[in-house]
DNA sequence: TTGTTATTTCGTCAAATGACGAAATGAGTA
DNA sequence: TACTCATTTCGTCATTTGACGAAATAACAA
């Protein structure tokens, strides 16, 4: 039970289940996350830790980056459904198609040139 | 998008993915509900409030009493999905389990004796 | 080592949430 | 009509949540 509301209340924030949503398809670095969603790195942070406590997220590091990951058979199934729930249940939402469109802005430049962008600020 | 959101957050509480387990055979009026949980009634009809709003569950009103139940068909598959998310997830747990023996003896009764004790307090 | 930098942790604050009791509602009964 | 009573709504309060900036951490670079 503690286990199942660790994923309902992870699921129960918008920016978190879009940040779901984008990771669809590949694995982001928290800076090209951060971009998406124009939130302050902290804050974001914050919202990884969240998905990554339920389980929702995997992660990894390499070089300067942290990556994060929807997850495959190493989670049990209760989160693997719930992944399936929501990519099928939102990923033809407004919200969900104009993520995408961003992201596939960010993705055009590479990880560095985003990072760089953000301490700018 | 706001639609499901409904349904994460009507999910992001214990007391709320207990009231669906409840619900699993059979309907229950809101005293007996109130009876099982042991929350002031106001208490309840806000979570049953939340739930119904997100169309997680249904209510009929019969004589005197209101009565929720899981829907079918009549709502869409983003919702009935949930509840089999949730079924399957948590029916098993500690819990669960707790909740079902105590609805057992709360079901001996007829629904007024019910009613009637709460008035007693 | 020392410096740089992506990420996380911590402290704070405003807003949302969940609990309650009191009062309002509304359907059935007298 | 007026009454009863199960349920809901409203107002309040303590707790939780989500946002931020500042400081800590950790890994790579020099």
């Amino acid at each position: 039970m503690r286990e199942f509301m660790a994923v309902t209340k992870a699921l129960s924030d918008p920016s978190r289940v879009r940040i779901l949503l984008a990771l669809r398809r590949r694995e982001l670095c928290v800076c090209q996350i951060t971009e998406l969603f124009g939130f302050a790195p902290s804050t974001m942070s914050k919202h990884l830790s969240v998905l990554h406590q339920a389980g929702l997220i995997l992660s990894r590091k390499a070089e300067r980056w942290v990556y994060y990951r929807l997850p495959g058979r190493e989670v049990p199934v209760v989160v693997r459904k719930a992944i399936v729930w929501v990519q099928k249940s939102v990923a033809d939402t407004p919200e969900a198609g104009q993520d995408r469109k961003k992201l596939k802005q960010i993705l055009k430049l590479d990880p560095k040139t985003i990072c760089q962008r953000q301490l700018r600020r």
